[in-house]
DNA sequence: GCTATCCTATGACCTAAGGTAAGAGTCAAA
DNA sequence: TTTGACTCTTACCTTAGGTCATAGGATAGC
């Protein structure tokens, strides 16, 4: 028969020397020999009885719960398993829960997250955002502070899925330049109000408003120029569209 | 400003005394007023601060955790929740496995727990089965000796359904007794031979050994005896639909 | 003022399943 | 014989408090 050491016997069952002392001393799982000095041999037997205590641990037992089935013969496994499957079963629902009050903290924090003044301009160059803002504030200075006060209050998400609407529309808008401007079937015509409407916040008389901004369209080419070329045809296609959208839907 | 004993604190916020000492101690929440006795006394901020200490706690933060983000202003919250979800989630599979070994072992246990020798005979009274037996053995020794072997080490949940099953089997057929024996399609029947044949386990001359039970069932009324009465015509109809059986279906 | 009762503080030990370390002894090979 | 690897025991540490034990403080009734 072969006999291992502490060291060999934590080796092939995958645990550490600290363990089996413990089980020792618990009375868990004694070695088949104990030497005059006091080592701790083991045998085929006790491998055997440690896999089988290494298998209840993996169902989460207690070693105290399994040293009791091992060691009653009258024990009832079945029933004690199906408790614990019970116990481990709530433990789940606590899980289930701490994740989904988790999620909500998430999405209140992120909500709080309010933009700062930085990332309101971020996706611009530092210096043509401030010389745009300063400008602006020229010539709409109630109206600017309007839209940034408000655009601060929102949510970082909020304001990134605007800014990618945004992005979005404005590409589906220059693939139609080439198209009728006032056909009135281009839902993008729409959803470029939509989020010009969030950008600006609530705005007198929003109807002249948008069609000033498509009047600026032409008149600066800066609102409609990619990768440093003005597109005065998108240009003078947005402001058609522009105006015309506001007649025909900003009526009333 | 209303300031607030331990006790009284505690029980506003549902906790216990033991509870502010430890967060006094490690610094989680320190009372805002410390008398020359050194009574704690706590105000509105710190009761605010505990239910937002109890608040992390339900998420399954530690203690150490929630000090953190109490404590550092720049402590990235949702960063922190975000990874302690992911661990939540990794414990939650764990007991997802865990239960799943739960139920294979459950299952393997209970296809282990064999027949007693008592419980073969635990529908009927001792003495009659213990003489049943006795004249069973004298009559077919090998037979009988066979057939308790095999059940012997049927498992409980398995010989517990067959048992029953047996039953109705039975029943369904005393209902069908004025009805013809050779009726080829009434399916009782083959579910009656299929229940013997794994009470008999593997039987030399399954057909003929059948065809005797059913004669047996008319010799020995004992077989026929429902809550004291004897059922004759029952035991005639049997008999009659066993032979028809025999014949018609187990000839190769 | 005295006392009974409640409240409070501190300190110590306990939980489960080991981790980590210290100090001392033992074994086997060079 | 020395060295390095191994082993022994003892003891303290971890979480988040629970449960005493002892001693001092506050308050209400008399």
């Amino acid at each position: 028969m072969k006999q291992l050491s502490v060291k060999e016997l934590a080796r092939a069952a995958g645990v550490t020397v600290r363990t089996l002392h413990l089980y020792d001393r618990t009375g868990l799982l004694k070695p088949a020999l104990r030497t005059e000095k006091k080592y701790r041999y083991y045998g085929k037997a006790e491998l055997l009885r440690l896999q089988q205590i290494l298998f209840y641990k993996e169902l989460g037992l207690s070693l105290a719960e399994i040293a009791a089935l091992l060691d009653a013969p009258d024990f009832d496994l079945v029933k004690a398993l199906t408790g614990h499957k019970k116990a481990l079963q709530q433990k789940q629902q606590q899980l289930s829960k701490m994740m989904e009050t988790i999620d909500k903290t998430i999405l209140n924090l992120k909500g709080k997250i309010n933009m700062t003044h930085e990332e309101l301009y971020a996706g611009l160059p530092r210096e043509q955002a401030q010389q745009w803002r300063k400008e602006a504030l020229e010539k709409w200075p109630d109206q600017v502070k309007h839209s940034e006060k408000m655009l601060l209050k929102m949510s970082r998400a909020g304001f990134d899925i605007l800014q990618q609407t945004f992005k979005s529309v404005n590409e589906q808008l220059a693939a139609l330049k080439k198209e009728d401007p006032q056909s009135p079937q281009s839902p993008q015509v729409q959803q470029h109000y939509d989020c010009i409407l969030k950008f600006w916040g609530k705005t007198d008389n929003i109807a002249a408003a948008y069609k000033g901004l498509g009047d600026l369209y032409v008149a600066d080419t800066r609102y409609t120029t990619v990768n440093g070329t003005a597109d005065r045809e998108f240009a003078a296609f947005m402001n058609a569209a522009m105006i015309h959208f506001a007649d025909t839907q900003l009526k009333n």
